[in-house]
DNA sequence: AACCTTCCTTGACCTGAATCAAGTTTTCAT
DNA sequence: ATGAAAACTTGATTCAGGTCAAGGAAGGTT
């Protein structure tokens, strides 16, 4: 019905004005983009792209999570960069016309919104705040990699941890305790070790009384320690 | 004198226009930029800037290389990015404004161009053009740092040099020969691991029939193996 | 609630690569 | 050209962390 189709689109505008990406777009460029993107729903673990698949156009989450992530020969995986809620993922490929350079799958059920391409680089040509808006993007995310690599090759898992517990205690604004936001497996893959390793070196934190794990939750007892890594 | 002068200035705007960031420039805004902009030479070695110092503007390679990197607490070294000449580095940071992520030295000797933070923000903001620009240098770069951390993590020492060499012939436009651009105990750093065990594994490629060691010229004799690594 | 599946933990083992040390070669500055 | 300094190689040793294996906890589905 009529009624819905219009509660969808005032929804898709929601959606899309609320974004770092479109902030200050205009309302007529507002409707066109409403108008061409749509919404898609993924199972559990569902794929939304692979390495080298075409970049037709790019993704918005409305809904659960996103991990962007390379395989390595062996099947090992390395995640690169996991999106929440809001944040919009695979504009570098679309922008350079070139294929996805890594894989996305949704970690748990997801929702996105996707927009075509071709009408994306036209906005982001003839709208030079959206050209902006995208280059402070970038950069975080370069500074992001950098760090990746920093921690990478420079830290030890234990490091690495402490970095990312550290990390989401600023995230979530609580000094004391932290949840994850994802399975620990995920989290392994993410700072670049096996799972087996990260349990171990959670046990071993735990048992040193620098954090008190009580599954996801994870009190930081000893940020002095956390931060010596 | 004043001939010296002028000629100094038409140099300079000869450096700018012939770049990727400020192509399609206009008259003014070169004459401008080149107005504001000075060189600095470097002897060997020497550090452009140190990470968090204030970015107060960037740079571009005139003559060397210039190294970006990040440092252990214990003294080890990750190289990020080599930039060679024609090559602008630090945007990221002023356009951020915020501080240097990590640290810039000079390679042997060198000579920059260097731009005022301020001015080229107003360029930039100013400038649609630009903006494009640097948003497809921005790309570029982060699909490095996405290749870096994939290779970091999910591939072994000896297939990171693979790599290297395959990018290098690649690069250098010769499928049988490249020349090591930059000394064999930075290529380590860049690689994410030691002078010696960088030593040993190029000694085994040899002893293996893989590449063939000149100094710093390496012919590939056996692509087959180097692309399986 | 009971099932199945997925995720997590712990143990035993093994290997890639870092580190320390010492010699050799190359490169640079005078 | 020549000595000093830096860069590279080779050997011996150590260890972080990956892999394989198997048991235990948790979570979603009927």
């Amino acid at each position: 019905m009529k009624k819905n189709y219009e509660k969808n689109m005032e929804n898709k505008k929601q959606l899309i004005a609320n974004s770092i990406l479109f902030a200050g777009i205009s309302p007529d460029q507002l409707a066109e983009l409403a108008d061409i993107s749509h919404v898609k729903t993924y199972g559990r673990g569902e794929s939304v792209f692979f390495e080298g698949d075409a970049a037709d156009g790019f993704y918005k989450v409305i809904e659960g999570k996103v991990k962007i992530f390379k395989l390595s020969m062996e099947g090992r995986e390395q995640i690169l960069h996991i999106f929440g809620k809001g944040e919009p993922f695979g504009e570098v490929a679309v922008f350079q016309g070139r294929p996805f350079p890594a894989n996305a799958t949704v970690l748990g059920k997801g929702k996105l919104l996707f927009f075509p391409g071709p009408e994306f680089i036209r906005l982001v040509h003839a709208n030079p705040s959206i050209a902006l808006n995208m280059l402070a993007m970038f950069s975080m995310r370069l500074r992001r990699f950098a760090t990746q690599i920093e921690h990478l090759s420079l830290k030890e898992v234990p490091g690495r941890l402490a970095s990312h517990l550290l990390y989401l205690s600023e995230e979530q604004r609580n000094r004391d305790q932290v949840t994850l936001d994802i399975p620990k497996g995920q989290l392994a893959s993410l700072l670049g070790t096996s799972p087996e390793t990260l349990s171990r070196i959670f046990t071993k934190m735990n048992e040193e009384g620098i954090i008190r794990l009580q599954g996801k939750v994870i009190s930081l007892l000893d940020r002095e320690r956390l931060e010596a890594f």
